[in-house]
DNA sequence: ATCAGTAATAGGAATTATTACTATTAATGT
DNA sequence: ACATTAATAGTAATAATTCCTATTACTGAT
């Protein structure tokens, strides 16, 4: 993979935020600095991006968010906001435990439960 | 609620599989005894039939896909063959554990990991 | 530094999944 | 049976993503 500008805009736009944005956020965001660049561009480099290893893809409902946090950490997503929310829930136990039990091999990458989050909570 | 031919062949057909099956799945199936059915009235009434609680909608990736299974359990989504397991990895702790560590309400009926299933390990 | 080879891009079209709209149909209480 | 109105069929619209193609721009070798 050859170095490109655009690519550099995306992973920088991603580093520099802790929010899990959407595609098109990314593309606002790009465009900032670099006008002319087509959403193809953000969605084949967040690809790549992610197949590097270098950002992770959480799949939100039917959209796709990113993150580059690259520490093992889970995903509680609030049905009621949206907001999806950091955590660490299991340590790397769980990749052992669903290896043994089902011989799966997890990534460490992606576990999301979905519920209400606290702003809800009356 | 009032009752519908389409909404009891739909549920017919669901609880009739095993499968995780998409809602196109479930309309190519559906038209086999209601050949007018239209896709649409196959996606407001499984949104219903999970609104009641009867199913559950699994966010695969950017489809969504329905279950019927109404123990708790949980899903390992094979990144490969997309293939969706069903299986019982925890005990409801789960539900307490972020409530008590984040004041997050988890309900039971989503948490997918994602990674290799057997299949693909050589 | 120029140049050739070829990845990567911009811009737009195409695709896929899903939701919205509306006139018609059919379930339900009287 | 009849009026009410929820549910439907059919179609249009939307949203997210992927695909296509001519052009641009990295990169390694001259």
């Amino acid at each position: 993979m050859r170095y490109s500008h655009q690519r550099e805009e995306i992973r920088r736009i991603l580093s520099s935020t802790d929010i899990h944005p959407t595609a098109d956020w990314v593309y606002e965001q790009a465009k900032i600095n670099i006008p002319n660049i087509s959403l193809g561009t953000v969605y084949r480099n967040l690809k790549q991006l992610s197949d590097e290893g270098s950002i992770r893809i959480i799949f939100d409902g039917n959209t796709a968010r990113y993150d580059c946090n690259q520490e093992r950490h889970d995903h509680l997503r609030c049905k009621i906001c949206g907001d999806l929310i950091d955590v660490q829930l299991f340590d790397n136990d769980i990749q052992k435990l669903v290896k043994e039990k089902y011989d799966f091999e997890a990534d460490n990458v992606e576990m999301t439960i979905i519920g209400k989050c606290k702003k809800h909570t009356k």
